[in-house]
DNA sequence: GATGAATGAGGCTTCATTCAT
DNA sequence: CATGAATGAAGCCTCATTCAT
C-alpha cells in the first residue's frame, strides 16, 4: 500500500514549483497549477488548504534537503583544484534545484513564513557548514583568522553571483568556457583572498 | 499658486515603488496603490495606462541612473582603506535606491521588458565601469591578469550578498559592527584574491 | 440524477437575449445578465469568455436556423389569399425569434461578426429563398421580368415596416384589424405591383 | 454677437452624431466626443447636462427638420419617371442626415424620449405627407382605394430596403447601376400596385 | 478520494461628471 | 466661457475556494 499509487501530493508540489519559478507566486492560478499537475482544482485543495500553503511547504526542510547538501560534508583537502572540482560537482544539485532556489529566493522578500524556513535551513545550517569548514582551516592556520560566518556569505554571494550570470544572461552571454572560468576565478579570488600570508596580520 | 503643483505622477510612482518593495508587483494593488498616493484609483490611470505601466516606468533608465554613478569614475589609488571608503561612500546611494533595486531584482525575473532595462543599465553600465577600473589595474601589474568583466561580477556577487544580509536579516543579526567588518572583508579577500603576488603564474 | 441538468449555458444565453433585445448591447451589464439568470457574475464567464462572445453566440448559425425556414419552400401557387396566409403563418416563426431578430439587426451595425453572420444567413440564405420563387414565377410569364433579388429585398423591406409597426408602435396604435389589413396590402401591392400585365412591355 | 463666434454647441452635436452613428449611444464616451469637438471633456457638459441629452438633442424637431422635407411638398403628377426622378432627389437630402437616421432608428428602439420625438416627427409628419399625397391621388381615382397611412408605411418600408442595401452592403455588392434599378423597382412596384385597374374592386 | 461547476469577493480599468483654475 | 485633472461608481473579468456528485 505504499508507493505504488500515483503521489498527487507531490505532482501538484512539482506543478506548482514550476509554475511559481517561472511566472512567480501571486501571478500563477490555482487553475493553472490544476492543469500542470493534470487534476481538477478542486483536488489541489483536499492536499493543501490554501494556495499559500503549497508555496509554504515547499520551503520546508524536507523539499530543502536537496539544497543542504551543496556545502556539506566538505573534505578538509584545499587545494586549489580539489575545490574547484567540489564546487563543481555541487553545482549539479543546485541546477537540479535551480527551480525551487528561485522561488525561495524571490518569494522569502514577501512572506514571512518562508524566510524563517530559509534561515533555519539554507542560512543557519547550509552556510554554517561552509563556515565550519572555515573556522578548521583558520585553526589549522591556513586561512588567516576572519569571522567565518561572514566569509561564508561572502562566497555564498560570489556563488550566487555565477548563478545569476547563468540563469538570467541570455546563453549566448554566457557560455560553456565562461562558466568554466567563471567558477575558477571565484575559487582563486576567494582562496588568494582568505589565504594566510607571510608578514600578513591584518 | 506658485510653481510647485502637486505632481500626482511622482506621487503614484512613489507610492507603488514603496508598495511593490514590499509585497511584489502582482500582490499589490491598485486601489493600495491610490490609498498609499492618496488619490482616486481612477487617477492612476491618467498617469499610466496599466498598472505594469507603472512598474515598467520605475525601471526606466531615468529611475536607474541614480545607481549609474555607484562604480562610476573610480580613482586609480588601489590601496586598501581607500577603496573601503569609496565603497561605504558609494553604498549611501545604493541605500537610498534599495526599494527601487529590490523592484527591480525581483521583476526582472518575470517581465522581459524590466530584464531589458537591467541588463543595459545595471548590468553593462555599472558592472562595466568596475570592469574597466581593474582592467586599469591589470594593465599597471597590480591585479593579476583575469577576465575583467568576471572579476566585477564576482565582485558584485560579493557585495549583493551584503545587501542580501543588509536588508533580509533581522536587524538584530546583523549590527552596525558586523556592517563595518563585512565590507572590510569585501575589500581584503577581493583584494588579496586579485592582486599580483610574486611567483605567482596562475 | 436523470438527464436534464440544469443547463446553465442556455439560460444565460436567453437572460442576454432578453435584456439585449431591451436595453442593446453595450447598456447591459454582465450583472444583470447574472441577476436575470439567476447565477453568479463569474459563471457567465465559465461559458463565454467575453461579453461580446454571448452576443456572437446568439447570432450564430445555429440561432439564426430557425428564421431560415421564413421563405423557404415557398409553394408556388400563387393566388393572393394562398400566399398572404402563408405569410401570416411564417409570422409565428418571426413572432418567436422577434427579440432576437431585433439584436442582431441592432448589433449588426456595430460589430463585423454579426454582420457576417447575417449576410451569410438572413441576407443570403433567406432572401435568396424569397428571390427563387419569384424568380420561378418570373419564367412562368405569371410575374414580369425583374431582378429578382431587388424584388425579394423590396418584399423583405414592405415586411419590414410591418415588423417595425408592430413591435415600435404603442399596440393601440396598431390592433389586429390593422396587422391583418397591413399584411393584405403588403401582398396585394407586391402582387400587383410584380405581375405581368397585357400590353406591359417596361 | 450673432453669427461669429465658434458654434460650440452645434460642434459638439455634430461630433456626437458622426460617433453615435459609427459605434453606437452607449459605447461612444464622452472623452471620445471631446476630442472629435477639438474641445475638452469639460465644455460638454457646459452645454449638455448629460451624454442621454446630447442623444436627445439630435432628436429634437429643429435637427429633424432635414430629414422632414423628404416626403413634403410631393407634386402631384404621378407619372412613374417624376415621382422616381424626385425620389433620387430626395434621396440627396437622405444621404445628407444618413447619420442622423441611423442614429434616430438605432436609439428610438432603446429611449422612450428618442421614440416620441420620432413618432411625433418621423412618423406623424413625414409618412402623414405622403399618406396625405397618396390620399390626393385615390380621390382623384387615380389609385385604388386603400388605407394611405399603410400604403406610406409599405413604401417607407420599401424606401429603408433601399437604404439598408446602400449602407450596409459591402459596395461591391450594390454598385451605382443596383441602386439605379433598384430605386425604378421600388417606384414600379409602388405604383404598379396601388394604381385603379379596370375592372379591380378589391 | 476526485471532480469540476458554481461562487462572490475583489482586481484592473473605464467613464460620465465635477470643479478649481 | 473653457479647461482638464480628479473623482469614484460601476463595468468586465479573474481566481481562490467550496461543495454536491
Amino acid at each position: 500500500m505504499c508507493a505504488k499509487k500515483r503521489d498527487t501530493r507531490k505532482i501538484i508540489l512539482d506543478a506548482a514549483l514550476k509554475l511559481f519559478s517561472e511566472k512567480g507566486f501571486s501571478a500563477t492560478t490555482t487553475r493553472e497549477i490544476a492543469y500542470e499537475a493534470r487534476c481538477a482544482e478542486g483536488t489541489i485543495f483536499r492536499y493543501f488548504p490554501t494556495k499559500k500553503d503549497i508555496l509554504i511547504s515547499l520551503a520546508r526542510p524536507a523539499a530543502l534537503h536537496g539544497l543542504k547538501q551543496v556545502f556539506e560534508d566538505l573534505p578538509e583537502t584545499n587545494d586549489k583544484t580539489v575545490l574547484q572540482s567540489i564546487i563543481e560537482n555541487r553545482l549539479k544539485v543546485i541546477s537540479e534545484n535551480m527551480k525551487l532556489l528561485k522561488v525561495i529566493i524571490t518569494e522569502a522578500q514577501f512572506h514571512e513564513e518562508i524566510r524563517k524556513e530559509v534561515y533555519e535551513n539554507i542560512g543557519a545550517e547550509i552556510l554554517g557548514a561552509l563556515a565550519g569548514y572555515i573556522e578548521k582551516r583558520i585553526d589549522k592556520g591556513i586561512f588567516r583568522p576572519l569571522d567565518s560566518v561572514i566569509a561564508a556569505r561572502i562566497f555564498g554571494g560570489m556563488f550566487l553571483s555565477f548563478l545569476i550570470s547563468k540563469y538570467m544572461l541570455p546563453p549566448e552571454k554566457f557560455d560553456e568556457e565562461d562558466q568554466k572560468v567563471y567558477l575558477q576565478e571565484i575559487v582563486n579570488i576567494f582562496l588568494h583572498g582568505i589565504v594566510k600570508k607571510e608578514g600578513d596580520n591584518t
